[in-house]
DNA sequence: ACTTAAGTTTGCAACGTGGCATGCCACGTT
DNA sequence: AACGTGGCATGCCACGTTGCAAACTTAAGT
C-alpha cells in the first residue's frame, strides 16, 4: 500500500494536518517543521492520492480533448500544443474520439465525462446545434472551430470565411479562373465547411463554381476526388481544399496523372500541417495559429463562467510550391 | 451541485446502499426496485462521482500513454488505436509527452501519475535502462518499443532488429550497393535506433556501410541529411531510414536536387504512417501491427502480476514506389 | 504588565462511494 | 412447528484528503 498522510505525520511526529500543509505549500509552517516533513515525505516516497484529493477539493485537474481523430495530423498538433500548454497550468489532457460520429459526440456532450474532468474542449464535427442548446451538463465546455453561433456556448475558432476567401482569392490573383473548392460535406451539419465554402462562394463572386463533395476529409478522399475532377472534359486550373490532408491527396492524384503542380493546376490546402512543408511541392496553406487556440481554448475554461463568448484567434495563408 | 446515491435514495424512497446496487447491477434487486430507482436516476440526472469511486475501489479506470511527441504521425496513430482499444475495455487514455527529454521521463516513471492511473504505457526515447531498473514505483508499466533488456519490465514491440534487416536487404535485392542507414542516435540511449542499426549491419555483411546521424526523426532532419549525402563525390543509391518521416525528408531532398527516385535513390522507411501511402512516389515501409502492439499492450496492463515479459508484435514490410 | 497581532499547529468533520455483515421476509422442506 | 434457504434491502464504516475553526505560542505595540 503506498504511504499516505497519516504514515507521513507519524514518521515526522506531526499532525496529518501538518503534513498537508507541507504538501499544499501552506504559508504557516516553521522552516524546521517543514524540513521534517519533507524528510519524511521523501522517506517514504509519499505521494498524494488523486481520488481523495478530488473527492475533497471538488476538482481533478483533468480536461478532455473530444476530437474525431487523434491521429489526423491537424488535431494531433493541436492535441500536442494543447498538452503541453495543460501541463504548464498544472492541468492533464484526457482525449476522447468521437470519429465523427453523431451519437458519440452527443453522449460527450451530456456529461459521458461530467464527473471525471473539469472541462471539456470540443471539436465537433456531425452534432447539431439543438443538441447543444440542449446541454443540462454542468461541466465548462468550450468548441473549437466554428459553429453556427444558435448555442450559446463558449467557442474559439479562426475566422474561416476570411481564411477560405483569402485563399481563394489567392489562386484568382495567380491568374486561376477555374477554382474549385473541394471538401463540402453533403449531409453533414459541420458548419465548419459551411464557413469555408461561403469564403470561397465570396472570393468567386461571378465566377463559375465547382464545389466537390467528398465523405469525409483524408487523403484518400482528396486523391479520389481529384482524380475525377482531372478526368472532366474541362477540368480546373486550381482548387481550393478545405484541408491540408484533401489537398495532399489530391496531389499526389496530379502526380498519378502526370498533371504539373503549379504549372497546370495549383492547390491551395487548409491546416498548416507538418506534411505540407515537405510535400513536393510544398503546400500552399493556410495556417491556423494552433498554439494561441489551445491558449484561448484553456483561458476560456479557467475563466468565470458567464455570457457565451466568442474567440476569434489568428490564421494566415502561407504560399509555398503549389501555387 | 451534481445530484449523489443520497439524493436518488431520497427521491425513490430507499436506502443509498440500494441505489448503489442499482448502479453496480448487483443482483439481488427486485426488479420493481430496480425499475423505480433508475427511473428517479434519469429524472435527476444522476452521474456517479469518479473520485469517490475511485477512492472506494482503489481503481481510476485512466491509463497514461507517455509518448515523446504525440503529433509525430506514428504516435497519433499509436494514440487513436490505443484510444480506441482502451475505450472499449471500459479505459480511458490520457496522454503525456516527453519531448525526448530524459528528465520528464524519468519524472513519469518514478510517479508522477501513480496515484491517477491504474498504468503506463511508455514509450521511452532517452532515459537510461538503470532508470527502469531502479523505478521503486508500484503503478504496472509496460514499455511500448525496444529496450535494452537489462530492466525487468514488460514489453511490446516487433522485432526490430530482423524488420532492419529485411528492409535493407529488401534494397539489396534491387541491386542497390551503397546502402545508406538514416536515423543514428549519436549521444542517445535509444535502443530502438540501436536495434535497426544492428539490423542494417547484419543484412550488409561485408558490403561497405554508410551509417547516418541525426538529431531528431523528423522530416526536417532528414531532409537536411539527405541533401549533405547527395552532395558527396559518390552518394549512396539507397537509403534505409529510421522513420518514414526521415524517409519523406529525404524523398523531398531528392526532389529538390532532381535525384530521381526510385531511378537513381531507393528509399525505404519505418512505421508505415498514412502519409507514405501518398507522397509520390509512395513509401516502401516496414508496417508494424499497431492495432497488435496497442492490444498487447493493454492485455499486458491487466495481466496478473508475474516474471517480466517480453511480447513481439508483428511486422511486414510494404514495397511501394520509392525502391 | 497588558493587549493585539501574527505565526504555528492541531482535531474534527465531511467529500460520495462500495465492502461487509446483518436483518428481514416468504417459501418450501423436514 | 421448527428449520433452512435464497431473495432482497439496509446501516455502518472506511477509503485519504482538505476546509474550518480553534488553540496555542511567540513577538510586537501600547
Amino acid at each position: 500500500m503506498n504511504p499516505k498522510l497519516r504514515d507521513v505525520a507519524d514518521h515526522a511526529g506531526v499532525s496529518v494536518r501538518t503534513v498537508s500543509n507541507v504538501v499544499n505549500g501552506f504559508r504557516y509552517v516553521a522552516p524546521a517543521t517543514r524540513e521534517r516533513v519533507q524528510a519524511s515525505i521523501d522517506a517514504l516516497g509519499y505521494r498524494p492520492n488523486m481520488a481523495a484529493r478530488t473527492l475533497r477539493r471538488g476538482r481533478t485537474g483533468l480536461v478532455a480533448l473530444v476530437v474525431p481523430e487523434i491521429d489526423s495530423p491537424y488535431f494531433a498538433e493541436l492535441a500536442a500544443r494543447t498538452v503541453r500548454i495543460a501541463e504548464s497550468r498544472g492541468l492533464t489532457v484526457l482525449i476522447d474520439q468521437t470519429d465523427g460520429d453523431a451519437e458519440r459526440e452527443k453522449e460527450l456532450l451530456h456529461g459521458r465525462r461530467s464527473q471525471l474532468v473539469d472541462g471539456v474542449l470540443f471539436s465537433p464535427w456531425a452534432v447539431a446545434p439543438a443538441e447543444l442548446a440542449a446541454r443540462t451538463d454542468t461541466v465548462p465546455l468550450v468548441l473549437l472551430g466554428e459553429h453556427d453561433g444558435t448555442a450559446g456556448v463558449d467557442h474559439v475558432a479562426i475566422d474561416n470565411v476570411a481564411a477560405a476567401r483569402e485563399a481563394t482569392g489567392h489562386l484568382l490573383a495567380t491568374g486561376r479562373r477555374r477554382v474549385a473548392a473541394l471538401g463540402i460535406q453533403p449531409r453533414s451539419l459541420n458548419a465548419t465547411a459551411r464557413q469555408r465554402l461561403a469564403g470561397y462562394r465570396e472570393a468567386l463572386a461571378e465566377l463559375p463554381r465547382l464545389e466537390v463533395p467528398v465523405q469525409r476529409l483524408h487523403r484518400a478522399d482528396g486523391h479520389r476526388a481529384m482524380l475525377a475532377l482531372l478526368d472532366r472534359a474541362e477540368p480546373p486550373d486550381a482548387v481550393f481544399c478545405f484541408t491540408d490532408e484533401l489537398a495532399l491527396g489530391a496531389l499526389r492524384a496530379a502526380a498519378d496523372r502526370g498533371v504539373s503542380v503549379p504549372g497546370d493546376l495549383a492547390l491551395v490546402g487548409f491546416d498548416d500541417i507538418e506534411d505540407g512543408r515537405f510535400s513536393v511541392p510544398a503546400l500552399t496553406t493556410v495556417s491556423p495559429d494552433k498554439d494561441r487556440i489551445a491558449e484561448l481554448a484553456l483561458d476560456c475554461l479557467a475563466a468565470e463562467p458567464g455570457p457565451p463568448r466568442s474567440i476569434v484567434a489568428p490564421h494566415r495563408l502561407v504560399v509555398r510550391g503549389t501555387s
